[in-house]
Formats: structure tokens, sequence, C-alpha cells
DNA sequence: ACTCAAACGTA
DNA sequence: CGTACGTTTGAGTT
């Protein structure tokens, strides 16, 4: 900890930081990676991004107020008179590095910062003068530098800032630390280098000795002056070694002695910076190709100057000015000051949703959102947001800095609230427009659509990142760094500083989350129509948004007494399967534990492993205790462990789904409301939470059996279950334009076995039902990039032969080949893919030197367009088939979503409209060269709902 | 109390 | 050596 601490204290004028600006060159170029830092033109520029990451990290944590950087001078030194082969091994400086030092240097003169050089003299010397400079004028001085030459200059007020093996963790040298590790004082310490030597600049010291030998003699004797005197008295091959290399030593102690009285024509006081040069930054930074998050993280350190400490951080956050509510008349009153008029719409959205389905759907890509932000607002609600458990705690609504805060929530401010949202929803923001649905609707209100939701435009800007929290959403898109919140966690300790309840942190929070609203809207409205993709947000995120609410809210009800037996069923099931693992076994091991099964298996068993995990220990996952057991027919023992832990696996794994179900049932209706997750898959799709119900077995019966616990809730008849055949492949037939796939589509035949029977020119007739799955599974498998061995290995053919087939697929569908190689090819182009409504995903893997990862991106890029066009066409079918539901005054409802199937609740009577209503929005959520098939199936559970 | 890998469920 | 997810468990760390 004394380490970290500067070394001094009250008396100090400022801080004054010398920079050794080779080193820190040197450091930065060889820590980052060429490849990964240079324009396209060529130039590297890993030196000076480092540079520029590393001296704004060093001004962060110490706040200089002062600040020089020295170099050296090309053209030799007083040194290299005296000592030839003086830095011999440093003159090999790479040109990639050598031709970013002019670079580095522009940009400290953008910054404003003092770069010093002085002929005949090294970079070293000059910041001996510097540090001793800002001793003398009572300056606490702190010297940036990775050459340990600069540890003598170490005194009480001087204090080296010398990187370690990462550069983040800067070690602070004291003198303390100085004699803490080398045992001398830091006045002594170029006499133990120049005795050891120093490897890095070709310089020699005494054959055999190093740090540890040199300290004792230093201690032993004084100084290197008085063992030079006694070295007659040093006994053994060192002493020997000493006597031959005395003259060595010598000149490595003149040579390493720093200058610390050059005249360098400057004052400490003339070293401040912060008067930034933003136009030469700008235009240096674009030539680097640097990104604008770099220049922000730069210009923000530079630009404060004199560091004022973390306050900058908050300044560009201008927290609005908040009045309390009280009651519904100063609510009213509040509005009709602050916020912005509503303007006359031609039509609402769904009225222009409606227009749309008429005419097959599309999005309006011309529709601007930048300028409507300046007449928006922001509504935002606080507290807990669980589906079916929500809890509101306060609302703050806001307009151009002036924020209103309600905490107090009676029948008629609820009203009043209500009638503002509905008056003003056109030009509302929000940030996660279904949790602020959840929360208001905790109080009877209902949210209407908004204008504009930051957390789904983040999305849609960029759906590989999520972001937990609005302080998360602010450092990435804004660059702006809130304080971290402390969510209040108190662990362990009881805090007694505060009453229980207590809400004054999130009171604080409160217009900061409103302030950083505001900004994302106005930087994502940006992005969106710079891209023109407000239309899917405005047709097709906010609408899906409102449905999902819809449909956590509703939850899926269940069985609780079939659930309960199933579960003692398996338990019991499983716990048999267990006995007999155990006898098999000889030991009562842990059946959950891959690592003591691999004890029992590959070692007490000795059977032959299969494969390795990716972190190289041995599998035991079911395929590869499948294969043990298949090659085990002479080991009885291991074959009757083995097929009892395969029945034990598959038990005990349904048992836990099972058991999971039964505790995320809500306690007082007896339904499971999970949360769909809207912002999580990059691909556009949904996932589902807490729990999660797109995971619910269906493969095998045994798991299926679960869907029957699924059931229609009091007062509903049956459930629905409609899905879409194949959307994927239809994606890629209509895109492609592959006449043959299209016509196997239309052609209304089984299609596999049509398809088959072109792959293999021979008549559907006499396709084999092996031809068929094969065919099959290549089918499946194009969207995913899946190679000839994962094919092979699922079909347990032999690699030629999955070889052959794909080489015979491609030949007959040859347009779908191309399709694939084109996703690729505009994704390695562009950056990015696009679904068909223009959502995208960027792809920086692509550009990887690393093989894998780059073949990773490709399959992903491969994917990501079809997985995520089917996806916003069933976006599109939930939007409308909620739309029609609600129009035809139907009671029935969308409860859940499982990627390419919805399930519906059936109120009674109405199972014949509801089954034709929702087919056809998902039939006709867009028009293709292939028609969409949905097949759907009605049942009293949603087991017997299957068709 | 938290994090990770391994396993396994879905489309 | 196939894309996209979420959850549980054990085992290791705080």
């Amino acid at each position: 900890m004394s380490a970290n601490t500067p070394a001094v204290a009250g008396t100090s004028r400022g801080t004054l930081l010398v920079v050794d600006g080779h080193s820190l060159a040197f450091r930065a170029f060889f820590a980052l990676p060429v490849e990964n830092f240079s324009t396209s033109s060529g130039q590297a520029t890993n030196a000076v991004w480092g540079f520029a990451t590393m001296l704004s990290q060093v001004i962060d944590a110490e706040h200089p107020d002062h600040l020089a950087v020295a170099f050296d001078v090309k053209g030799g030194t007083f040194r290299n008179q005296m000592l030839p082969q003086y830095k011999g091994t440093r003159d090999a400086a790479p040109e990639d590095l050598l031709s970013q030092l002019p670079l580095i240097q522009q940009m400290l003169k953008a910054l404003g910062v003092t770069f010093i050089e002085k002929p005949g003299f090294e970079g070293d010397d000059v910041i001996g003068t510097l540090a001793s400079m800002g001793d003398q004028d009572g300056y606490r001085t702190l010297v940036l530098s990775g050459d340990r030459d600069a540890f003598q200059l170490i005194n009480d007020n001087i204090t080296v800032l010398y990187p370690g093996h990462h550069f983040k963790d800067l070690k602070h040298m004291t003198p303390e630390a100085v004699e803490e590790k080398y045992h001398v004082t830091p006045a002594q310490y170029p006499d133990l280098a120049a005795l050891r030597g120093e490897t890095a600049d070709n310089i020699p010291g005494v054959p055999g000795v190093g740090d540890g030998f040199a300290a004792k003699w230093i201690n032993q004797y004084g100084g290197l002056d008085q063992i030079i005197e006694h070295a007659d008295e040093i006994g053994g091959k060192k002493g020997e070694a000493l006597r031959e290399n005395i003259e060595q030593v010598k000149l490595n102690r003149s040579v390493n002695a720093l200058v610390r009285d050059l005249d360098l024509g400057v004052t400490v006081s003339d070293l401040t910076f912060g008067q930034v040069d933003a136009n030469q930054l700008d235009i240096l930074f674009t030539k680097l190709e640097f990104g604008v998050r770099t220049k922000n993280r730069v210009l923000r350190t530079f630009n404060a100057g004199k560091a004022s400490e973390v306050v900058r951080e908050a300044s560009r956050l201008e927290l609005p000015h908040v009045e309390i509510i009280d009651g519904p008349n100063e609510l009213e009153s509040w509005v009709q000051a602050h916020l912005p008029e509503p303007q006359e719409h031609a039509h609402d959205r769904h009225e222009r949703i409606g227009m749309m389905s008429s005419l097959g759907f599309e999005i309006d890509a011309e529709d601007r959102c930048s300028d409507m932000m300046a007449r928006s607002w922001i509504l935002h609600a606080e507290g807990v947001s669980k589906p079916g458990n929500a809890s509101l705690s306060t609302v703050m609504i806001a307009s151009h800095g002036e924020a209103a805060r309600i905490n107090t929530f009676d029948e008629d401010m609820l009203r009043c609230l209500q009638r503002i949202l509905d008056r003003y929803h056109r030009s509302m923001v929000t940030h996660g427009y279904k949790e602020q649905s959840h929360l208001l609707g905790s109080v009877g209100v209902e949210l209407p659509e908004p204008l504009f939701d930051t957390k789904l435009a983040g999305y849609l800007a960029h759906p590989d990142f999520h972001a937990d929290t609005l302080e998360q959403a602010a450092a990435h898109f804004l660059d702006l760094h809130v304080e971290a919140q402390d969510d209040g966690a108190t662990q362990g300790t009881l805090d007694f500083d505060e009453p229980e309840g207590s809400d004054s942190k999130d009171d604080e929070k409160l217009p900061a989350h409103v302030a950083i609203v505001g900004l994302l809207a106005d930087y994502l409205s940006g992005v969106l129509d710079e891209r023109k993709q407000f239309g899917l947000l405005e047709f097709i995120e906010i609408p899906v948004s409102h449905v999902l609410h819809g449909m956590e809210q509703v939850g899926a009800q269940v069985d609780m007494t079939r659930l309960e037996q199933m579960r003692e069923q398996l338990a019991t099931d499983a716990n048999q399967a267990q006995e007999t693992a155990w006898r098999f076994a000889g030991e009562r091991v842990n059946l959950q534990s891959p690592k003591q099964l691999r004890k029992i298996l590959f070692e007490d068993m000795g059977l032959k492993p299969t494969k390795k995990t990716k972190s190289g220990s041995y599998t035991t996952n079911a395929a590869a205790l499948q294969t043990l057991r298949d090659r085990s027919y002479d080991n009885d023992r291991a074959c009757q462990f083995l097929d009892a832990l395969l029945l034990h696996r598959e038990k005990n794994k349904l048992k836990q789904i099972v058991q999971t179900l039964i505790d995320a049932t809500n306690r007082h209706d007896g339904r499971i409301h999970t949360t769909f997750e809207q912002t999580v898959a990059a691909t556009g799709r949904l996932s589902s939470v807490d729990p999660n119900l797109q995971n619910i077995p269906n493969r095998d019966p045994a798991g299926r059996e679960i869907r029957s616990a699924f059931v229609p809730g009091e007062g509903f008849e049956s459930l629905l279950s409609s899905d879409y055949s194949q959307v994927e492949l239809r994606i890629m037939a209509d895109l492609s334009g592959d006449e043959a796939l299209i016509e196997a589509f239309r052609s209304g035949k089984d299609f596999h076995k049509y398809v088959a029977s072109l792959v293999y020119g021979i008549p559907v007739e006499d396709i084999t039902s092996d031809q068929r799955s094969h065919v099959k599974a290549m089918s499946y498998g194009l969207a995913y990039g899946l190679s000839t061995y994962g094919l092979a290995q699922q079909l347990k053919i032999k690699p030629k032969e999955a070889e052959s087939l794909k080489n015979q697929y491609f030949a007959t569908f040859g347009k779908v080949h191309e399709y694939l190689e084109s996703l690729v090819s505009s994704a390695r182009e562009n950056g990015y893919t696009e679904t068909i409504f223009g959502r995208r995903r960027y792809f920086p893997g692509l550009k990887s030197p690393n093989r894998a990862i780059r073949d990773a991106a490709e399959r992903a890029a491969l994917n990501a367009p079809i997985q995520g066009s089917a996806a916003d066409i069933m976006k599109i079918a939930m939007i409308r088939a909620y739309g029609s539901l609600q129009e035809e005054k139907l009671n029935s409802r969308i409860i859940l979503q499982i990627h390419d199937e919805l399930v519906v609740e059936v109120a009674p009577g109405e199972a014949e409209k509801v089954t034709a209503l929702v087919k056809d929005a998902m039939e006709h959520a867009v028009t293709m060269a292939v028609p969409l098939d949905v097949s759907t199936g009605i049942g009293s559970d949603w087991q017997l709902a299957a068709h």
C-alpha cells in the first residue's frame, strides 16, 4: 500500500510529471500487435495509440499539473565517445517504431504538451535535469520511465513510475521501494548497475555478479569507490572477476550517471499543459484512423488540463432541475409549462401499420427521427420490473433540463398521469419500454408506445453489446463515465448509516439517469437516421415490445399437481439409476461432477477417452459416454455403469427442469411469467429468462411430457401452437433466387424428399429414408456454415461421403452456394451483414489474424442475416397477430414465442377464428418468392397442441 | 458470495 | 471442426 502513496504531502506547489518519451514509445510498440494497429496505407500506429492511452492513464491517475516529455536526439552523445558499444542493441529499433516518433511528437504538440530534446545528450539527462528542477522548486515530481537508470533520481520528492509486466500496474518507486527491492539507496543504485551491467543497453557488468552480490559489496564497503579500493580483499571467483573488469565497471559508472544540470531554457512553471488544439488533433487522428472513442478519451484527459479531479467526468452530464410533484394539479401545470404541445400527425403508428398490412409489410426507410428529438420528452420510472411482481417506486418526466419527480401515487394522480401519457406519448422517449410498462402497469397505468426508446435503439445500433445499466450504456455509447453505482448490496455487515429501505442513493441517481437517457436519445437517433434504421425501431421493436409486455404480464398457466407428480417420479428414477451406478462404480461418486467421473472412467476403469473439451480435459458428455458404452462390449462392469450413468443424466436433467418451473411459478396466479429479453441476442432473436421457456424439452417423448403441464388458465379452453416450417430455408431460397430450391417449396411435395431426388438425381419414390435424412441435415446445416467434418460426424458417415454430398448439393443448388459466399464477402467488405429489414450486425472478427476467430466470424456472418431475417418475420407476425386479436375483440392471447412458434391461450368458442387469424398473421407477415408455410395444432395442453 | 467450465435443453 | 441462446452444477476463488 505504501508503495502506492505519493512521497510528498503538504508542501508541494503541484505535481510535475516527467516522461521518458522513448521508453514509453518502446513499451507501447512491443505491447501492442502492429497487425491490429495500422492504417489502410500501412503506416504502423500501435506506438502512437499506446503512447496516448498510457499517458492518459497516468494523467488520470496522478493528476499532474505540469508535464514534459523528453526524447533522445539522433546522432551520438557524449556517452558514445566514452563507450563505443553503448546502446548497441537499441540502434536496431525497427523502422515501424522509428516512423512513429514524429507522429507522437505531432500528437504532443496538438495536445499542448511540451517535449524536449537536447543535442549531444540523452532523454535521460533531460529527465534528470527536469526532475532536479522540479524537486528544487518544491513540486511533487513523478518520472515515468521504463529505464532503471532513472532510479538514481529518486528521493523523498521524486518518485519513478516504473511499468511492471502489464503497463497498467505502474510501480511507484520511492526510496523505500528501491531499498526493499535492491537493498541499496537510490543514490547507490548506479554503483549497483555498474557492477551488474545492463543487458538492455548492451553494457557488460562483472560476470557472475548480479543484483545480490553487488548490493552485498556496496553495503559492506560503502560504495563503488571503496569496493575498488578493497578489490584485493574480495576472494573467490567473483573477486577475481571484479578485478579483471575494474576498468569496465568504472566506465559503466561514469556513463550511467545522469546529467542533472543541463540548460534547457525552460522553468518548471512553463510546463503547464491543457491548451489542446482540437483541430490539429482531429486532423492527426483522422490520418491515423483512430476511432472517435480514442479521440474522446484523449480529449477528456487533456482538455481539462489542470486536473480538477473526477468532477470533469460528470461535468458533461448536466443534471436537470428537479421539482417534486405532490398532486395532480401540480403535475398538470408542470406539464403545461414544460412539455412540448403534441403536433397533429396525419395518422398514428397503428393506422400506418394497418395500412401497410394491407399492402404487405414495408418499412418507410426514409423516416428520420433525430429532428424529432428536439420536441421530445423523457419518461423514466424506477422500481422492480419483474413481470407478475412489478412494483413502482418513482417516476420522473423531463424535458430540456427541467424535470418533475412523482412519488406519490393516489388515484387522482394516476388518472392524471394516464391522461398525460395518452396525450403526449407520441413525442415520448423511454429507456426499455417493456420494463417501463411493467413498472407503470403495477399501479394500473397503461404506457402507450413512445416515439423513441434508447434501450431498443442501442440494441439496433450495436446488437453485440449488452448494457445491464444505464451507466454502462453511457460509457459505451457516449464515452461518458458516470460513477459506477454500488448497487446498495450491503454484504454481510449491516449499514447503520442508512435507515432501512432508504432510497437516498436512488434519489441522486434518478436525475442522472434521465439526463443519460436524453443524451442517448440524441446520439442514437443520429445513428439510426444515418443507417435508415428508424423504421425498424418504429415498426418492429417498439410494437413488439408492446406485445411482449402483454405476454409477460399474462404468463403461462401450469398444472402444479402435474409438475409435482413428474418431479417425484423423475426423482425416484434418478435415484434408482444413481444407486445402480454407485454399485458398479464401487464408490459413491457424484454423478454430476465431470471431474469425479473422469477419475472413475479413465483412471479406475481404464477406459480410453474419446475427445477433449475446450480446456483440454477429457469430455464426459452424453455422446462420449455413448461411444464408450458401444466400445466396451467386453467390459460388463463398464457397460452397466455407463448405462446407469446415462439414465441418471437424463432423469436428473428433466427433474431439474421441472423443479426450475415449479420454483418459477407465481404463487398468486399459478402462472409462469417469463421475461423475454429483446436486446440480448445479437441476431435479432428474442431470448427468455427467469425461467427460460424457450428450451422446454421437445425432442424425445420423455422430455416432451413436460409440455403437458402447460395448460389453458381459468376461463380459457385450449392452447394453440402455431409454427413456421423451414422458415430459414425458405428465406435462403428467396434471397438466393435459386429456381430449383424455390420450385422445391412451391411444389407442395415432401420438401426433403424432393430435394434429395434432385441432389441424387433419382425419382422421389426411390429416395430411401437414409438419403432423405442426410439431405435434410445438409439443408439445415447450410445456414450455420456446417463443415463436412461436422456433417460426417452428425450423420455417422465418412468425411468423404459428407464431402461428396455437399458437392452434389451445391451443384444442384448453385445459387444458394453463391448467395452464402456473397454474404461472407459482403460482410468482409462492409464490416457488417443486414437482414431483410436492415437489422445490422458487425463482424470485427473477420479481420482477425487468428484463423479460428476468423472462421468462427465467417460462420456467424453467414448465419446472422438468415437467422435474423427469420426473427424479423416472426416479430412482424406477432405484431400482426396481436393487432388482429384486438381488432376482432377476441379474448384469446399470445403467451409464448419459441423462435418459430407461437403459443396462444384460446378463449371459449374462439378456436376456429383464432387459428385462422394467427395462421394468416404469420403466413402473410412478408411476401417472398416462396410462400411461408404455417402449421397449427390445438389441444388441452401444450403437448397435445403439437402437430 | 462470486466466477468459471462443463454439461445440456431449445430453435 | 455449427449458429443463436439460458440454466444448473461443481469446483475454485473471494
